[in-house]
DNA sequence: GCTATTAGCGAACGGTCGTTAGGTTAAGCT
DNA sequence: AGCTTAACCTAACGACCGTTCGCTAATAGC
C-alpha cells in the first residue's frame, strides 16, 4: 500500500491532527473534543492520534497554543505597520473583527470561547487561557498607553476601563457572529471601536 | 426508615434537583452536567434522578428555564418600579450586575455560558437559548425607544446599536467576574453602562 | 381494607470515553 | 545486511455515559 511516512512528515502528521482539533473544538467546545471522534475523522486509529501528545490535556493545550499562535499571526502581526496607539489599535480590531468574521470558530473567537467553558474549571486548561489572555490585554493596554501619550486619546483616559470596554465589544461580536449570525455585527462592532477609541 | 414522600413533596423533590444541576452546570457546563454525578450529589439514584424528566436533554431544557425564570424574577422584575425608558434601563443593568457579581455562577452569567457553549451546536438547547434571548432583546430594544421617544435619549440614537453595545459592556462583566475574580468588574461595568445611557 | 398510582431504587444494557500494551512495518544509520 | 527508532496499528482495559427494566413501598381514592 502507500508507503511509511519520514521522520519529517511525522511533525505534518501532527499539525493535520491539530487542524482537525481545533475545526472540531471549535463546534463543540474544548472539551467535547473528542479522540475517538478526531481519528475517525482523521481516518486514524485512536492510539495513532493520541501517541503524538500523550494525553488528551497535553492535546487541548496544544490546540490551545495553535490558536493562539494563528490569531498572533492573524491579528496583531498585520498591525504593526501601522503608527503606534490609536492607528495600531485601529488597525488591530479590524483586522480582529474581519477574522472572527471571514471563518466563524477560529482564533480570537476560539480563545474567548474556552476561556468561558473553562471559567469554573481550574487546571492547566485555564492557566494557559489566562495567560493567553494575559499577554494580548498587556498588548492592548500598551498601545493605549501610547495613545495616551502622543494625545490620540484625551490626557484623563481611564486606560484599564477603556480595555474592559473594548473587550465587551469584541464579546459582543463574537456572539452576535457565531450565535445569531448576524451579518451587520461585524459593522456595528467597528463602529463601537471607533467610537470608544475617538472615532480617527 | 424515612416515609415515602407525598405527592406534593414530589415536586419539591425536582426542585432540589434543579437546584443542584443549576450548581453543577454553572461549573461544568450544560453538557458537562451529568446524571450520575448529580445523582451522587444528591445521594439519589440516577433512574431516580432522570425519572423526573424522561431524558437528559429534558433536564438541560428545564435547568436553562429555571435560571431564565430565577433571572427574571430577581432583575427585570425589579426594575419595574423605575419610569419606563432611561430610568428603568439604568436600574435594570444595576440589578443585573449586582446580580452577576453576588453569586458567580447563575442567572444572566449562566444564560450567556450556555449562549456560548451551544452557539455552534443546533438543537432544542440552542433553541431555547435563542429564545430567552430574544425575549431579552426585546425587551432592551423596547425600553431604548420609549427613551428616545421621552427625550432621555438624543433623537437620532441607533437603538440597535446601543443595545449590541450594552450587550457587550455585560458580556465584559461576565467575564471579568467568573473568569479574572477581578472585584472592579461591577465599578466598571457601571460606569460603561453610564455613559452609553448618557449618564442619567 | 382494597386497589391504582407513582417516587424512587438496584441492576443491567450497549456505547463511548481516555489510556495502555504489544505487534507490524518502514526509514535511517552503521 | 543488520539494527535501532519511531509512526501507526489492533486489541483490550476499566470507568463512566444515558437509558431501560422490573421491583418495592408508600400514598390517595374508593
Amino acid at each position: 500500500m502507500s508507503p511509511r511516512k519520514s521522520v519529517a512528515e511525522t511533525a505534518a502528521t501532527r499539525d493535520r491532527i491539530i487542524d482537525s482539533a481545533l475545526a472540531l473544538a471549535s463546534a463543540e467546545g474544548l472539551e467535547g473534543l473528542t479522540i475517538g471522534r478526531l481519528a475517525t475523522d482523521l481516518a486514524m486509529s485512536k492510539a495513532g492520534v493520541i501517541g503524538h501528545f500523550g494525553s488528551k490535556e497535553a492535546l487541548q493545550l496544544a490546540v490551545l497554543d495553535a490558536a493562539v499562535r494563528r490569531f498572533t499571526l492573524r491579528v496583531p502581526a498585520r498591525a504593526v505597520g501601522a503608527r503606534p496607539g490609536t492607528e495600531r489599535l485601529a488597525r488591530t480590531y479590524d483586522e480582529w473583527i474581519a477574522y472572527m468574521a471571514e471563518r466563524e470558530g477560529h482564533g480570537g473567537c476560539f480563545l474567548t470561547s474556552v476561556a468561558t467553558e473553562f471559567d469554573g474549571r481550574p487546571g492547566p486548561v485555564r492557566d494557559a487561557v489566562l495567560a493567553a489572555l494575559g499577554t494580548w490585554t498587556a498588548y492592548v493596554k500598551d498601545e493605549l498607553g501610547t495613545a495616551v501619550a502622543t494625545g490620540g486619546l484625551p490626557a484623563g483616559t481611564d486606560v484599564d476601563q477603556l480595555a474592559f470596554e473594548l473587550g465587551g465589544v469584541v464579546l459582543a461580536a463574537g456572539q452576535s457572529i457565531k450565535l445569531h449570525h448576524d451579518p451587520q455585527a461585524p459593522e456595528r462592532a467597528r463602529r463601537a471601536v471607533a467610537r470608544l477609541l475617538g472615532a480617527p
